[in-house]
DNA sequence: GACTTGGGTATACACCATACACAGTTTTAA
DNA sequence: TTAAAACTGTGTATGGTGTATACCCAAGTC
């Protein structure tokens, strides 16, 4: 589904779609459908069957009309699928948030995170653009304003900003694809670093990979071995270090901010 | 097609299928195609029209042979997208790289990020699980042997190719779904930033996105502007920064390194 | 020679997104 | 009051998709 996204696709009218504004035109009868409830459908389908098995026909059936009333909403799949990202990313919940920003980062990247965890079909979804919906740029938002203290600019900002996120969706991915290729392999989440090292094992170990096979051999890739959340934790805390040293570098107020660091930033867990 | 991928699939058949290790089995007549022969007709149709152009029916065309010979090489079509990434991956050209860890680290970013960019529907492909093929196994290999001589543990290697290749990757990504996105709406990869930043202005100044509406009348969005090769570079140091910070925690002989760096890591270019 | 194995074919199925014309309903304009 | 216009949902049709199944035939083995 993935191939031809973001090929034709009218920006206005998608901008008026993700945003729900919409000349209501009092002409004709009021529609029984709306895009909220087509999404919602979507969204249920994706859920209980993946992103495969959302369909127009299903997501009509589902809610008792014809396939091509959908059309009359969403002018294609490819922007209901659009839609289905930005609604199932929610507003981010910032409530129990710390206040300085490296907490705030470490919050955001892992309710990123948590959120692709919980939706796997997210990631199925290709990104056909940067964020436009009030969502997702609700996630933008709390991450930028995290860092407008720091002294970095707005090129830093957004930089941080594609780094974190890009390794958050990252990791989700990775484990995503692994505990999906468990059912059938039948090797669960856990042991996938185990066969993961057996397989290369059968075919590596020609002299010409010598440090793939010294670093499977160490057992780094045994995912599941140590706790999923800390190894995240840990790539993400590097991240930040990055970041901080980026702060220093530009003259900002690193120091004010590492004092208030709740958590033990260089230090990574024992399990990796 | 992107939504059911490593779902049921033979592990075992898969790798054999990556490293064309095959009982060539005597018995009936030697078969007209190859494997080799079907992943190179299916990515010629790739690079001419995009992933959504390849089906298995367009493969067998080009070839000459029914739909359904196919079958008798790959089990699944999105086995032979698995295929086609790897091949189209090819084997990392390190012949003008750099000796220091941070040079060639440099140079692996710039390779994937401009493997992608020439071949835009390898992004298309969703990854189904780490590296198994040859040639990506290859990409790895280097990158690791790039870091083995600077203190760190297998896990943090891990953690660092992790980070750099999903960076190379999400900007890859981003800039290849403006550039899809240009010749209907109308506006070119280095236009986006401005039509970007006037589709969220007429929408994003309720005063719920402060920090958004700062960025985007900041510029930083103007993909464009500057120069795209250097602001991907200096994404790259930014990362290798924090790397270069964690091999000195880690007691590594990060000054040697750092001497022999050739590019002036912590600057960054006025555009961005 | 009989038998096994495997390559290529032909047919068929279920499903997909979506273009198009139309019928019915509601509001607006004359 | 009437006619036009706008809008929603339906039915039908088109041209695709991946792949299961059964088949025929050539090539090697016994």
């Amino acid at each position: 589904m993935a191939a031809e996204r973001g090929g034709l696709r009218d920006l206005e009218v998608m901008v008026d779609l993700l945003w729900r504004t919409h000349r209501p035109g009092t002409r004709g009868p009021r529609g029984s459908l709306s895009v909220d409830r087509i999404v919602a459908a979507a969204i249920e389908i994706a859920d209980a069957e993946g992103l495969g098995g959302v369909s127009m026909r299903k997501v009509a059936e589902r809610l008792g009309v014809t396939t091509m009333s959908l059309y009359r909403y969403v002018p294609r799949k490819d922007d209901l699928l659009d839609l289905m990202f930005e609604a199932a990313s929610g507003q981010p919940d910032t409530t129990d948030w710390p206040d300085d920003w490296r907490g705030r980062l470490t919050a955001y990247a892992s309710g990123c995170r948590k959120l692709f965890l919980r939706r796997p079909w997210m990631l199925d979804i290709g990104i056909s653009g940067p964020p436009m919906g009030p969502n997702n740029l609700m996630w933008m938002e709390v991450v930028l304003a995290s860092l407008v203290d720091t002294g970095l600019d707005e090129g830093d900002m957004v930089g941080v900003l594609m780094i974190l996120s890009g390794y958050a969706m990252n990791e989700a991915r990775q484990e995503v694809s692994m505990r999906r290729a468990a059912p059938l392999t039948g090797v669960t989440y856990e042991e996938w670093g185990e066969v993961y090292g057996k397989m290369l094992a059968r075919v590596v170990d020609d002299g010409r990979y010598p440090t793939v096979a010294r670093v499977v051999r160490s057992g780094a890739f045994d995912a599941g071995s140590g706790n999923a959340d800390e190894d995240f934790a840990y790539g993400v805390g590097f991240i930040l270090d990055g970041v901080a040293a980026l702060i220093r570098e530009r003259g900002g107020s690193d120091t004010a901010q590492a004092v208030r660091d709740p958590q033990g930033a260089g230090e990574r867990p024992a399990g990796r």
